[in-house]
RNA sequence: GGGCUCGUAGUCUAGUGGUUAUGAUACCGCCCUUACAAGGCGGUGGUCACCGGUUCAAAUCCGGUCGGGCCCA
């Protein structure tokens, strides 16, 4: 083995950064010439993984192939080092409390944390070869996209889009902040079902709950219209245990006869059901939970427990008394924070909402009008839209995040917007000289709580166009990359915000990737032991080969991680390599002439032909993004026709050059080192690295990198169609004549006297001297037959 | 429960109406052949999940069944 493959890696690496070779051109005013990318900024609470190594290679190809195609490529980088992640990361890595620190103090730390982890981190993602704009690479909360996050709120206001309301908002009691529908996930756990006893010996109901611990909060219970248990209870008021209230019964189709008891209790709020139904028929509210979802006050003997220590105590007393019937071992779903994977509570709180129920139908037709690859992801997007029940809750309440740029009048209660000139603010830390413009009064209060992370990355194509000055010119962008996780989130919220600000898609088209499964499609965990790093199959494969394996999904496609594919891939390099050497000997030792422009001779021109059919197919292949495609038929022909004939036909023919013409032996140095060329172009995109290192020692390059080359195109020349079939035919009887060899136990050098080869005769005859020379035979005789046949002459 | 998606050699995969179903990987045999043995040549291996329908013709289109996955309730 001779070939250095980390060596040649790290040599590129630095090669394509210090020449900036990735660099584009922001004088270019034309916007047919750009092709602008939005890529998702990953957060800096990980290295990068095998969702990472598999998704992002996919963006680069098309980066690749474009700027090979001469498009000045916008493929800006980023890092989402906004919101809770960042807050966590920080606590984590310093050892601190958010609460417990200042708030001033907390949030430079977070900021010095993630640059640092940043800066790490490029080297991490650097190892894969993405041509993407690291050396200026935006972050989601930077000075920059703070004033436009902030700006594009004002931009809610002015719309009327955005507003301030208390209401019930889904809450974490972990992250002691409201969250939105966005970031709500269902999960299955096992609870007691209670069946507690409400009312008195005169009148009684029991009914049955996963939450006995809110009891307290029991507003009313509700039964079915037609349960002819409980048609003589609807309209009467009953007693709520150990509280001593009456709570009225109230009869809603909603409540399943099936259930329990088929009774429920009504509290504010046991679940997003209660909600509804508390809309629905204003029953009162008694809140039983505090921010940290504690008990509070109004709970009056669990006070101050935690929800699972209340549901204990309360379970214990319900029995003492004889009021829990009993409790059943149940599974039910429950909705948990994405982040924490804790259970939600809902509360009544004052938050900032995005208004946009009545905008279903409008973001569905903008979703429409991209062009989504593969097609079907819209229909998740549109079946989430369909789906929407709460308007988007964007205030948080928490240190790192985005500050509203809002304060409250103290003397009138106005509220006050900062004007776009003051952008960024963070009202929470800095004194600004704020007057009320209702009032006049400067007794103004600021707003505490920060945005929702995803206020921000739904920004993303705004936040990298307008940190280059760039905005005007290339939005709406041409393409977004994503994974299909994260449909309902990011491509979800960018349009959101593309069709209140913009009334348009902030892309032309959007490329949705898979997962990563282990190798028998388990999703990987640490849990599981499962995880692989891609920093390992780096070192183990190289860079191109990991590369390559992400090159073989189709659109959409979630992937294994096969060692196969990896084998493949690498198998490809070393023979790239090896090709690469061969067609560098055999030039040095036949030099091309200086005027070579197109085969003349019919096997050159038949490799010419069949390269011109994979480039054509391979250029269409790619533009709609089937690049796994494109890179097979290249590994075909590259592998079969160019290594496997092509490449054994050229070294023969200039073994015995006493046999062949000067001019032929000449025509053949060109068009190996031609086709050599485009092979190495079509490969590029997919294998950065061992395309340049050759490319690099290649006699017929022509510019600094083989990322600046352009794309190929057809060569026309000759009777292509007529020299195609015939070398077809010729190929196919010296592939027989090696059959034979085998068939013979015979090495593919050894010498055969004369054998006789039936077939196109005509044909055949035309190139007998050619097959003689490929195959080390004598004479050949030929026959017409209708069958290829290679035989023995008796 | 609703939506989407998948089911093709041991494994992974191409293939949306037309000869004998693609390729890789693994396995077996032969060949050290001065680019590459991490290679070449050849080979074994498939009721295209199942049932029914449309058609001259179905892996492919339609309906259903079974089984996996993802998203949403």
């Amino acid at each position: 083995m001779d070939i250095d493959i980390p060596g040649i890696e790290n040599k590129w690496k630095s090669y394509w950064s210090q020449r900036s070779i990735y660099r584009f051109d922001p004088k270019v005013n034309d916007r047919a010439k750009w092709f602008a990318i939005d890529t998702p900024p990953p957060t800096i609470s990980g290295k990068m993984h095998m969702g990472h190594a598999f998704s992002y290679p996919h963006q680069d190809f098309i980066a690749r192939y474009k700027r090979m195609r001469g498009y000045n490529v916008y493929y800006p980088w980023g890092f989402d080092d906004n919101g809770l992640p960042t807050e966590r990361f920080t606590e984590k890595s310093l050892g601190i409390k958010g609460e417990k620190t200042e708030l001033k103090e907390f949030i430079r730390l977070c900021m010095i944390e993630s640059e640092r982890a940043e800066k790490e981190l490029l080297k991490n993602w650097g190892d894969l070869g993405f041509s993407a704009n690291f050396e200026n690479y935006y972050r989601t909360f930077s000075d920059t996209s703070i004033r436009v996050s902030q700006r594009m709120f004002l931009d809610l206001v002015k719309n009327e889009r955005t507003y301030r309301e208390e209401a019930p908002a889904v809450r974490c009691p972990t992250c002691t902040t409201a969250i939105s529908q966005i970031e709500m996930k269902d999960a299955s756990i096992s609870t007691d079902f209670a069946y507690i006893r409400f009312g008195d010996q005169a009148l009684y109901i029991t009914i049955a709950t996963t939450r006995p611990e809110l009891i307290g909060a029991c507003v009313a219970l509700m039964v079915n219209p037609d349960d002819e248990r409980y048609r003589s209870h609807v309209g009467k008021n009953i007693k709520v245990p150990l509280y001593g209230y009456n709570v009225p019964v109230i009869a809603d189709e909603l409540i399943s006869r099936d259930k329990g008891t088929g009774a429920e209790m009504l509290c504010t709020f046991g679940d997003q059901n209660d909600l509804l139904l508390w809309r629905k028929y204003n029953p009162g509210t008694r809140i039983l939970l505090d921010d940290h979802g504690k008990l509070n006050e109004n709970s009056g003997f669990l006070k101050g427990l935690n929800i699972h220590d209340a549901r204990k105590k309360i379970t214990e007393e319900l029995k003492t008394r004889n009021l829990l019937e009993k409790t059943e071992r149940v599974k039910h779903s429950v909705n948990t924070h994405e982040r924490c994977n804790t259970p939600v509570e809902i509360g009544i709180s004052r938050q900032w909402f995005v208004k946009y129920l009545d905008l279903k139908d409008q973001f569905k037709k903008i979703a429409a009008s991209a062009q989504w690859f593969p097609d079907h992801m819209r229909l998740r997007l549109d079946n989430w839209i369909d789906g929407l029940k709460w308007d988007w809750c964007i205030s948080r309440q928490r240190f790192l995040g985005v500050p509203f740029p809002v304060w409250y009048c103290g003397a009138c209660g106005d509220t006050i917007f900062a004007s776009e000139e003051q952008l960024p603010v963070d009202p929470r830390i800095n004194e600004y000289k704020i007057q009320c413009n209702k009032c006049g009064s400067s007794d103004v209060i600021p707003e505490m709580d920060v945005m929702d992370t995803w206020a921000t990355s739904s920004l993303s194509p705004r936040l990298a166009l307008e940190a280059d000055g760039l905005f005007d010119l290339l939005y709406p962008m041409d393409v977004r990359f994503q994974g299909h996780d994260i449909i309902t989130f990011w491509a979800f919220t960018t349009i959101v915000r593309s069709s209140i600000h913009d009334d348009s898609a902030p892309w032309k088209s959007i490329f949705i990737s898979g997962n990563v499964y282990d190798p028998y499609g388990q999703k990987m965990s640490k849990s599981k032991g499962n995880i692989v790093e891609p920093g390992s199959l780096i070192s183990q494969y190289g860079a191109d080969a990991v590369r390559y394996w992400a090159s073989t999904s189709v659109p959409g496609d979630d992937i294994k991680v096969k060692e196969q594919d990896f084998v493949r891939g690498r198998r490809t390099v070393i023979k790239i390599y090896n090709a690469a050497k061969l067609v560098s000997m055999i030039t040095e030792d036949n030099p091309v002439p200086e005027d070579w422009d197109h085969p003349k001779y019919p096997v050159n021109v038949w490799i010419v032909s069949k390269l011109n059919r994979l480039v054509e197919l391979s250029t269409d292949l790619m533009d709609a993004y089937q690049f796994s495609r494109s890179r097979a038929e290249t590994d075909n022909f590259f592998w079969n026709t160019f290594c496997d004939n092509y490449l054994e036909i050229a070294k023969s023919l200039s073994n015995k050059k006493n046999m062949i013409s000067p001019a032929e032996i000449a025509d053949t140095a060109g068009t190996l080192q031609y086709v050599l060329l485009q092979i190495m172009k079509l490969y590029a995109p997919v294998m950065p690295f061992i395309t340049e290192e050759v490319y690099s020692s290649m006699r017929n390059r022509q510019r600094e990198s083989i990322h600046l080359e352009r794309w190929p195109e057809k060569l026309n020349g000759g009777d292509m169609e007529v020299h195609e079939m015939e070398i077809d035919h010729v190929i196919s009887a010296i592939s027989g004549i090696r059959a034979f060899k085998t068939s013979k136990k015979l090495p593919m050098n050894a010498e055969l006297e004369k054998i006789l080869v039936k077939g196109q005769k005509e044909i055949l005859e035309k190139h007998s001297g050619l097959m003689e020379i490929v195959m080390n035979v004598g004479r050949i005789e030929l026959e017409t037959g209708e069958e290829l046949e290679v035989l023995d002459v008796a």
